[in-house]
RNA sequence: GGCCCGUUGGAGAAGCGGUUUAACUCACAUGCCUUUCACGCAUGCAUUCACGGGUUCGAAUCCCGUACGGGUCACCA
């Protein structure tokens, strides 16, 4: 059995794609637990959209997201360089190899004839006109200098069939292959082409990609046939969706793993989530470490059709994270999401941290939960009733009104969480409610808020207590 | 339009001809916990597998057709 090698093959555009990342996460598995070698190759043989900084974004992207390589272009390897722009005349080689096989030749066509060759629908099909020239022709134009084309020859009889890992036999009638540019006239290959022979060269052994090539690949195979080379393993792969009918595309401007990174998303979690799109394990289980997923991956487990994005299951995913992160962890990742938040330079971080850290699901989320520091205002007294707890607004203003005397003989040293729950409690006894009931009106009351980003002697704490007392005291006057 | 691929609850999905009255996770709903919110825990949520035929004693699972969705038909990858 051959050693197994896989291939990230990106274009280098300046940002990764969540199913760029998935694509990527896939072959390194299937790498990894086969004990064989994962490669980096980039593709830019389309000058036009170069992006300087693209091949950093690319390994940094991919460095934060656990996955690395052993041959690419900083990796170095016996079969480099790994990046296409770099082996130029490689392709052209190859390619006036075909030619002289037969399978490939020289096409001068202008682009205004190959627009003429649109049917109805707007098709076009090129129709082999240049395939007719004869030698001398050739030669002719070649040396004029006339700008030329490299084009495959494809059979126009007979079926091509492959066996696709998740797509099972895929069949193509040959007349519905294009001879397809191979060589550009600026003398780069197309991907096409850069793909088959450097696949080749390189020895990949399995080809995993998205599934938008599925009804091209015969047309590498037949490459690969005139070559009188053995052919790779086809893995394609289902797309990911950003709902029913819409692919998850940069025009809707969050597929990039940045944005989500940004949006306080954890690379493990994102990885965590994009492996289950598309891709389902034996177990039920959820959650995985990177090293869970190279032993449980199969390829019997991915999906044939798409699957829709769900940012609701990542940001449960990522939550699940965020808990598991031991503190200071938590507050590395938190404290710049501090920093962009209201509370700036105030408060202490670490307090606010405490609390938040089984409440929020991005760390994006803490800017939301910290407004309730500047954005105190007269609310709605509804927030007050609870009929679980049976609490109505007059038992939330008795509360408020018992409470706040007592709050405001303790001292600035004693106003801390710990004994704020003492004397709650103390509260509570000493008037016959229950303590759930004044811990509720007290949380309600500091914070103007139903749902709060900690219990009340914690925020108690966070505000101090001039501020504590303050709020509890306007929330009084605002019930009459 | 031709060709290729797909279609199980709101989302991800298991299932591969008979203990499936269709797992599991997210979401949602309800309840429990009660030092409150959150966390956590529990329960509920597809008589049905896009639809219509067929094969079979028996189909979500096999076959055919229809509908719908995606992909592809570039000197872009």
């Amino acid at each position: 059995m051959k050693k197994v090698r896989t291939r990230f093959a990106p274009s280098p555009t300046g940002y990764m794609h969540l199913g760029n990342l998935r694509s990527a996460l896939y072959g390194f598995l299937f790498a990894r637990q086969n004990n064989g070698e994962y490669i980096l190759r980039i593709e830019d043989t389309d000058l036009d959209r170069y992006v300087p900084g693209a091949v950093e974004v690319i390994y940094d992207t991919l460095e934060r997201s656990g996955i690395y390589f052993d041959e690419g272009p900083n990796e170095g390897g016996p079969y480099g360089p790994y990046v296409q722009s770099l082996r130029k005349e490689i392709y052209l080689k190859y390619a006036k190899e075909l030619v002289d096989k037969g399978a490939a030749y020289y096409c001068f066509c202008t682009k205004e004839r190959l627009e003429s060759l649109a049917d109805e629908t707007g098709v076009k099909k090129y129709d082999k006109h240049c395939l007719k020239l004869s030698k001398e022709e050739i030669e002719e134009k070649l040396r004029s200098g006339i700008p030329y084309v490299i084009r495959q020859n494809m059979p126009t009889t007979g079926v091509s069939k492959y066996t696709d890992l998740v797509y099972g036999e895929i069949v193509i009638e040959n007349k519905e292959l294009e001879d397809q540019v191979l060589i550009k006239s600026d003398g780069f290959p197309t991907y096409n082409f850069a793909n088959v022979i450097d696949d080749h060269l390189m020895h990949v052994t399995h080809v995993m990609r998205g599934n938008e090539y599925l009804s091209s690949t015969p047309k590498y195979n037949l490459l690969y046939d005139a070559f009188g080379w053995e052919k790779p393993q086809y893995i394609h792969l289902p797309p990911i969706m950003k709902d029913e009918t819409r692919k998850l595309s940069k025009r809707h401007g969050d597929a990039y793993f940045d944005d989500f990174v940004k949006k306080g998303f954890l690379p493990e979690a994102i990885v965590n989530y994009i492996a289950l799109l598309g891709w389902s394990p034996k177990t039920n289980q959820e959650k995985f470490t990177m090293e869970e997923l190279i032993q449980q991956f199969d390829i019997k487990g991915i999906s044939r059709s798409g699957a829709i994005f769900d940012i609701n299951k990542l940001c449960w995913l990522n939550s699940e994270y965020i808990k598991e992160l031991d503190f200071d962890k938590f507050m590395v990742y938190a404290t710049p999401y501090f920093e962009q938040s209201s509370i700036k330079n105030r408060y202490d971080y670490r307090k606010f941290g405490k609390i938040l850290q089984t409440r929020i699901e991005t760390f994006a989320d803490v800017i939301e939960k910290v407004k309730f520091i500047d954005e105190y205002q007269q609310f709605d007294p509804i927030l007050y009733e609870n009929k679980k707890l049976k609490i109505d607004i007059p038992l939330a203003k008795d509360i408020l009104s018992r409470s706040i005397p007592i709050l405001e003989e303790l001292d600035d040293n004693m106003w801390y969480a710990e004994k704020m729950h003492e004397v709650i409690v103390k509260i509570a006894e000493r008037f016959g409610y229950k303590a759930a009931q004044v811990y509720t009106v007290l949380r309600v009351a500091l914070s103007g808020l139903s749902v709060t980003p900690g219990g009340s002697a914690e925020i108690a704490d966070i505000l101090g207590k001039n501020e504590s007392i303050r709020r509890l005291k306007q929330s009084l006057a605002w019930l009459d």
